[in-house]
DNA sequence: ATAGGCGCTGATAACGTTGTCGGCGTGAAC
DNA sequence: GTTCACGCCGACAACGTTATCAGCGCCTAT
């Protein structure tokens, strides 16, 4: 900038104001600036900007994993809503590691950006005192948090699985085997919690025989849908606590040849509907998700100082057939 | 940092010293700093490192849109890389608009990052020259660039699509559509001369009506296949440009109960397996895509002045039955 | 015993930008 | 004719860190 002052024959002061467009430079000086910014290449430097007004305009964004659709979903929505909001995203994938995602929000926070929206892996996240102390403002999506007040979004994940369970219930089924993730997971529990208020308002037995709780891979919902289906008393049909594992449990259900056990996931997914048969699903709005947290980071970023929120985005069940098929005549 | 050292009673730079883990410090420094640390809840500033240091250890990735999952796994792989080299990523969406990519190219070179990734919009990248000189590292990832000297990591587009179409002609077919992206987007026009290709070796004719170029929404998808399949000579078969568009058609196909004409598509996608029939694919390697690219971008940033490298990743055809639907006998 | 070397420390000057403030014209008002 | 106001400009300090360099002990070799 230095060099664009002198080789323009203005003060320093002056590039500075025209580089931020500020109103009070003369035609002249304008013209004269511009030009030998032209001609120099001249590029401000964002990291002397940020350390000198104290703010960065990025946002940090900290989930699983970007490529599980349910976050690239939202992860888009939240970039909409940053730039439109003048800002650019950060995204880090923690990989469902306290630990990664401890260093990575930590690494974000370090003057990099304005604000962070997380998607917490659980356990305590009272070691972000300080940066919020320091004015760095956070949001929690999907999950909520504990050790920390602060703004949190999350799907009806209670209400949401109770209703998908209940579906299968209304279909006639009375065994239901329940897959999701490791209790470590809130939404697990959450919707595991959802599925066994389904089967008490029914009337029906709870059966430990009947869940599975554990990582969505293939070794894990071939052990778990082998001793559902496999036992003395099967079961008929099958509800699945998110995206992944449904898709998996439809791979293995492919494996099997199994055609007869209903399905019903959390979380809705591309093609689902083209499946034979369609997949019922409970529907949760993943961009809904990410532009609700964005919003409120936003309106904390704008001085919003009011007590922490708590936004539950409702769930909507998308009956396509694969909750429809009735129990085995036993 | 300097309230750090008041409080520890030591200098400024046995501070900084400490909080960069030099080795020349002795031990009971060490502690003492430690604590003040602690107990002044302190965060080195990651702004004033950057300018100070010149380098920010992040990495940028400007593609067309996150939510899609082939450019959601070659994300993924990015982030790996840069993580791996102590990096963070940045990552944003041009939404396939030349303006766009450009503000964000230029946002992301103003001293926010070391180096970029771009899955280029297309058209003249020549702005990019004065960040080049200023030293940041660039490296174009799926398409090439004109305008500026760089590397570039392509999946084999021409024969991919080659392949695949031969895998139709070799299953009978005779007619065969082709829906793709724009015309303005590399791949569209690699992948179409690749179609061309095979039509030539198989000495069958090229007919335009039997193409269609656009977006992959279901308009364009609805009126290119009414065109080709209800025609005087209809298509048997279809191949399709991109992941997409694959979609888009088996959408289309599904709508109208055609379960007779013959698919092949670029890109694999989840579930194409499980459909019924199995969605023949061209599968181009995302991962590796993305992680051949990041790892040129290290090397660059390693300090690797050689000249600019190209590298194709090879495709690779998986066939899964909707290829081998035999052409009605007519 | 003394010089030289080495390990550790701290003062100081950058890095590139923006905020503050004072200065210098020019025009208007008394 | 003087004063005041106001628009425009530039010198200077400051943001929080790191690199450079000099200083100060202590140990070793002569």
């Amino acid at each position: 900038m230095n060099d664009v002052a002198r080789h323009a024959g203005v003060g320093l002061k002056t590039v500075s104001r025209v580089v931020n467009g500020e109103p009070r430079v003369s035609p002249a000086m304008l013209k004269k600036v511009l030009t030998a910014i032209e001609e120099l290449g001249f590029r401000p430097h964002e990291g002397a900007r940020v350390l000198r007004r104290g703010r960065t305009a990025c946002v940090g964004l900290v989930l699983g994993d970007v490529a599980d659709p349910f976050y690239s979903v939202l992860t888009r929505a939240v970039e909409r809503t940053a730039r439109a909001n003048g800002h650019l995203l950060f995204t880090a994938s923690s990989e469902e590691d306290p630990e990664q995602e401890r260093q990575l929000v930590q690494a974000l926070c370090a003057g990099r950006v304005d604000g962070v929206i997380i998607v917490p892996t659980g356990g305590d996240h009272s070691y972000l005192a300080p940066d919020v102390a320091a004015g760095i403002s956070v949001v929690f999506v999907d999950r909520p948090v504990q050790g920390i007040d602060a703004d949190v979004v999350l799907s009806a994940n209670v209400d949401g699985a109770r209703q998908g369970v209940a579906h299968l219930i209304q279909q006639g089924h009375r065994r239901i085997g329940y897959l999701g993730d490791a209790e470590k997971i809130f939404t697990a529990v959450e919707r595991e919690q959802g599925y066994r208020r389904a089967l008490a308002d029914a009337g029906l037995p709870y059966d430990p025989a009947l869940v599975a709780r554990g990582r969505a891979d293939p070794e894990f919902v071939h052990a778990g849908l082998q001793r559902m289906l496999d036992g003395p008393e099967p079961a008929t049909a099958v509800f699945t606590g998110n995206n992944r594992t449904t898709v998996a449990v439809l791979r293995e259900l492919a494996a099997r040849g199994d055609r007869r056990t209903a399905l019903v996931g959390f979380d809705d997914f591309e093609l689902a509907d083209l499946l034979e048969p369609g997949v019922t699903v409970v529907a949760q709005d993943a961009a809904v998700l990410g532009r609700s947290a964005a919003d409120l980071l936003f309106q904390r970023l704008g001085g919003d100082r009011s007590q922490a929120h708590t936004i539950e985005i409702p769930t909507r069940l998308i009956p396509r057939g694969s909750g429809e098929i009735p129990p085995a005549t036993a």
